[in-house]
DNA sequence: CACTCACTTTAGAATTATTCCAAATATTGA
DNA sequence: TCAATATTTGGAATAATTCTAAAGTGAGTG
């Protein structure tokens, strides 16, 4: 990221925290940047042991604070996958999760633009959560081996 | 639940079970009557509480051993919402939930026939998994405010 | 029907993921 | 700079689930 880039995310981040009543905090501003460096996905004690590179006397509560404000913020999205640890992503694009069962690695996959999926009279869907299960390109080739590869990232944002 | 309809449940089940190397038993037998007599997605531990009440001695252990095979003999589907416990639902229809904010209920929704969303080129999914938060219809009126109700089931099945 | 072997159940310990807590510290606005 | 309040910290506490080892049970065999 270029020094101009950073300011930039850094305001935004800044005045998104502040109009909901949080406070521009070190840690926060740190945290926000490990989930912006490596986008794949990471869990709290994964973004725990990056942001412990840069910030070392970071403690694992402040990353879930930290996290936590982020995705109140709208700058990040919980991600549940079945059982096990949450995963945090700084893609606000209107997307899904691709979860390879072999790879175990997680692909954004953008949502189609006439997703917005009925609900029956009477419900108010406010939100919505899709999870895809199955094989990424590249571990459908190796036949069920766990197929190493550079992680597949269709957004950017 | 009539006696002829409790054989032909009780015999599917075996069946379900032997095919896959499980063995039948009594415990897996009242789990999955507990699963099918109250269709509101328990927990592991809504169940194990009902599960008690006709089989005094079962242990939780024993719950998630019985609601594990059920699972993985397509009988039982376990619902990720996002946090919390898992809960587990007898519908095997396609179908996606609806998690009510206000009440806190979950809801069985149909799945509109061309679900079948599209994954970018060489993914191969096996499994959807979609979850919709918002306001249930009973929800929607009391404007806000958590209002009691009967559950809503869509499905029978 | 008795026997055997593998699968299950059980209670409790262990683990994982997350939240809570109280004291120390940092941020913001005046 | 100061006060008020939010945040950070490390550790304890909790919640959900998995593991373990011993005792029990189901199903096929003879």
């Amino acid at each position: 990221m270029t020094a101009t880039e950073d300011k930039k995310v850094e305001s935004r981040l800044n005045e998104r925290l502040t109009t909901r009543g949080f406070r521009f905090t070190r840690q926060r501003k740190h945290v926000y940047s490990v989930l912006l460096r490596k986008r794949d996905h990471p869990t709290a004690e994964e973004v725990f042991i990056r942001a412990k590179r840069g910030l070392p006397d970071i403690s694992m509560a402040t990353v879930y604070n930290c996290l936590d404000a982020l995705v109140k913020c709208g700058l990040a999205r919980q991600v549940t996958l079945e059982r096990g640890a949450a995963r945090f992503c700084p893609n606000m694009r209107e997307h899904c999760h691709f979860y390879c069962n072999t790879c175990e690695e997680v692909f954004d996959i953008d949502l189609p633009a006439d997703a917005g999926m009925a609900v029956p009279k009477g419900f108010k869907a406010e939100r919505y959560d899709i999870a895809i299960y199955g094989r990424c390109p590249a571990c459908s080739n190796g036949r069920g081996r766990k197929a190493p590869h550079e992680p597949y990232l269709r957004v950017e944002t």
